[in-house]
DNA sequence: CCTATCATCGAACACTTGTTCGAAGTGTCT
DNA sequence: AGACACTTCGAACAAGTGTTCGATGATAGG
């Protein structure tokens, strides 16, 4: 689904979703018109059906692309790593990376989720289902190498998805400390919550040397 | 501002307020129309405008309402609690107990927060600062007294802001862990991951005895 | 019972919305 | 150059939007 050959056709399409995106992060899905979506893009209003052919179309379009690549990026990030704990913290990592670093692709995702249509919620669902399955059994795991009983699992992945996902209410990269901090903040936030005195042992906390953020996992730019 | 004497008048404007929050939980605000709340609320469309005199002021008045009404309780509840950490527990404790028993307000104040006027957002925005400011603040104490360093205080408090405001986008009360749970759970979760071990010692952590769960604290019920 | 204030209503207005359609432009291969 | 598919556009439509206004019903005090 990602990086594919790239047609004329392909490039145009992407921008728009770029650009789109960008409105809708900005203004909310709803309240922007398809006019404004034509202003922005500087294509006219009845040239934007030619790439899709609904406004809700083209939302469903940018959450499904975007959702796509961030489980596309993870299963190739986790391949091979066995440690449930270094899975997580590399989830958590490539998490918040493609977050900031797609912030309005994301915040869409993450806010106008109930802004599409019955059919399309369910195509999408059924992949953030899987991402989040992927997560509770991590927990899951984790919970019982270790003894660390006494949590709700459902309540700590819904936990650590609302630590990450809420990011776009508050995070700016202009004042914040950056991804890598971000990242090693949050997981340390939660792994040493998760898994009481525990997590801190054995230096498992330390987000080991080389990271893979210099590795750009987006689609959208380039 | 809150349970004030209850005039033919604002028990009606309380009951839209509760149906319209309702309403623009299930739907949205942007993509429910007034006719929506007109049928929801068994009232003619223009008579709605007698309690507001926009639709816009209707949303101010569900967010403005009920956040004012956190706060408040969390005033009276903080009031003579010195420890901060206890401070803490009792804050997270009101703020999820208000949340679970107001799922349709406090969904549209966390989803909706940015669909009012710039000069509405400032005044609500301006109470909702003084909220984070006071969870920060108690973090920094809390921080300085356990030499708890190595957390950016700011992604600490979003982070916890993260974990509480992202409930109205899984959690059932029919399925799910009791307020009571979910209290204790984000907690515990939260509170050993900002201080690391140390904070598990010395019990600190169990939710002392009777909780306040069992008062009233919402403005819409009766 | 009368009247003044409160509360509600139907009907209409002005405007914006998403979408369609046929035509015109653009580029590419033979 | 001509033919053909790919891409873009202006103009219009039908439906739905938030809001207003004058009039009517309800309620309570004198």
């Amino acid at each position: 689904m990602p990086s594919e050959p790239q047609s004329r056709y392909d490039q145009k399409l992407v921008h728009v979703l770029k650009t789109s995106a960008a409105v809708f992060a900005d203004k909310g899905y709803h309240s922007t018109s398809m006019r404004d979506i034509s202003r922005a893009t500087k294509m006219s209003l009845s040239g934007l059906y030619y790439y899709f052919k609904s406004k809700e179309e083209l939302l469903f379009l940018i959450q499904d692309y975007c959702f796509s690549t961030v489980i596309e990026d993870c299963r190739r990030l986790l391949e091979g790593v066995d440690d449930p704990v270094r899975r997580l913290k590399l989830l958590i990592e490539n998490h918040l990376n493609y977050f900031v670093n797609n912030m309005n692709e994301m915040k869409v995702l993450s806010h106008e989720a109930n802004s599409i249509s019955r059919d399309r919620f369910r195509k999408i669902n059924t992949k953030k289902r899987q991402y989040v399955d992927l997560v509770m059994n991590l927990l899951g795991e984790i919970a019982r190498e270790n003894r660390a009983d006494g949590v709700d699992i459902r309540v700590a992945t819904f936990s650590l998805f609302g630590m990450m996902n809420w990011i776009y209410n508050w995070y700016d990269p202009r004042k914040d400390v950056d991804v890598a901090g971000l990242s090693k903040n949050i997981t340390r936030l939660f792994l040493s919550g998760f898994l009481g005195e525990r997590g801190l042992k054995a230096g498992r906390l330390e987000t080991g040397r080389e990271s893979h953020l210099d590795r750009d996992v987006s689609i959208w730019q380039q």
